[in-house]
DNA sequence: TGCAAGAACCTGTCAGACAGGATGCCGCGA
DNA sequence: TCGCGGCATCCTGTCTGACAGGTTCTTGCA
């Protein structure tokens, strides 16, 4: 079975249009496309249908709509894929441990390259977190909030828009399955571990040592997959 | 910002009521949504409105549109992540390079959980896959097909749909930038190297030996970096 | 020359209609 | 009783026309 062989109809006709028009172009994130009447004439189809086609393509943020103005090319953004996830997850085709090993997996090296990339004010920023993380003990959801905000920092540190799509698109479903993981880690002490933990990468991450902060996201997941499991996550 | 805040608009709240209905009666692949009149009647909007929505949710992958038959609900797939990533690399927000760095960190770890996962078929397949790309020498597309067939099948060896969906999703953009990798390989040599390189992953995936499988995914995807950057690519 | 009001443009939503594919039921025949 | 074919029904794909409300541009006035 050829790939490339798109399903028929004029939708998809218009689809394939407006992104050859991006493409052939050259229109960068921001640039106007045609108006829905101007493709609706342009391409013999009725509104409607021009309109099916813009969704689709700003349900995977190809393009952005607004409404008065026209569509402009969009930035990419991790939106379609975190719900392509959660929907894997609902539907029981994916589990919570294998996103873990993928995290794990791609974070390993993003730590890695954030301290040996990152500008004084990431590190600065990523330390802050983690800091935070520690101020806010007594209150989980600020602990998640800072810690979500921990990885999300690295992943920009890292410089490769690819990882941080990845890792944005992580963090709906980490928020469903943050709190199972804390509550799970029962004695003070293992709480204690995980503040050290990412503290300990902040560091490694400000010192510009990517063995070390590498080996402190793997433990930290490694960890977190455990306290999963013991919650019965699986 | 709080991420969670959908824009407005009806065709917004028909996405969330089909996704909630989803989640709600725990559906699963391939079982049937309301048809598009009961939608549109049951949230009282009008049918394009319903129509929209459900377009939007097909482009995500998360539901199936097929004519005359009710929308079902749909298997996880790489099609949107593919189709993102395609216009990243368009509108220059990222670059050969950076998806090339995503890949060997995750192929890395693919190919070791493949190792120790694979069942004698799989094993076998990806072997199959390897000779082939050698006995094609002459025929550079069929090489291609072979060695993006050759991931794929490693992706499925790693028995997480997760890192097979990041896999799938950079076949396309693999497909577009597989001939100049090739090309820049100008001495025989080298691409004898290249094709040596994936029979002995192939064969250390047999022997179930994921350090050195790893080990060999690694300098494969050094290689191919370096051969794209020779070719003037970044 | 600067600004503000209005015209022109554009999107969001609705109603109604018809063609054609898919489904399922029901009755007929073996 | 069971199998099968045909027809009624359901459902999607597409079109036309219309109107409200937001945005952009232009023109004319100060």
């Amino acid at each position: 079975m050829i790939p490339g062989t798109p399903k028929p109809g004029r939708v998809n006709d218009v689809i394939g249009a407006v992104t050859r028009h991006i493409r052939h172009k050259d229109l960068m994130p921001g640039d106007r496309l045609p108006s829905e009447a101007a493709l609706s004439k342009e391409l013999s189809v009725s509104r409607p249908v021009v309109r099916e086609a813009l969704r689709s393509l700003a349900a995977m943020r190809i393009i952005e709509l607004n409404t008065g103005r026209r569509a402009t090319v969009a930035q990419i953004d991790h939106g379609p894929l975190s719900l392509l996830l959660e929907h894997g997850l609902n539907t029981e085709q994916i589990n919570v441990q294998q996103i873990y090993d993928v995290r794990r997996t791609i974070e390993g090296r993003i730590v890695a390259l954030a301290a040996l990339r990152r500008t004084d004010e990431e590190a600065e920023a990523i330390l802050g977190h983690a800091r935070a993380m520690r101020g806010a003990e007594a209150d989980p959801p600020r602990i998640m909030e800072h810690d979500l905000a921990f990885h999300a920092a690295i992943a920009r540190a890292s410089r490769n828009p690819v990882f941080a799509l990845i890792v944005g698109a992580f963090e709906g479903i980490t928020r469903q399955t943050w709190a199972i993981g804390w509550r799970s880690r029962v004695s003070e002490d293992a709480r204690q571990t995980m503040l050290d933990t990412h503290l300990a990468m902040a560091e490694a991450i400000e010192a510009g040592d990517p063995v070390e902060a590498a080996r402190l996201m793997a433990l930290h997941f490694d960890e977190s997959t455990r306290a999963l499991l013991d919650a019965g996550l699986a």
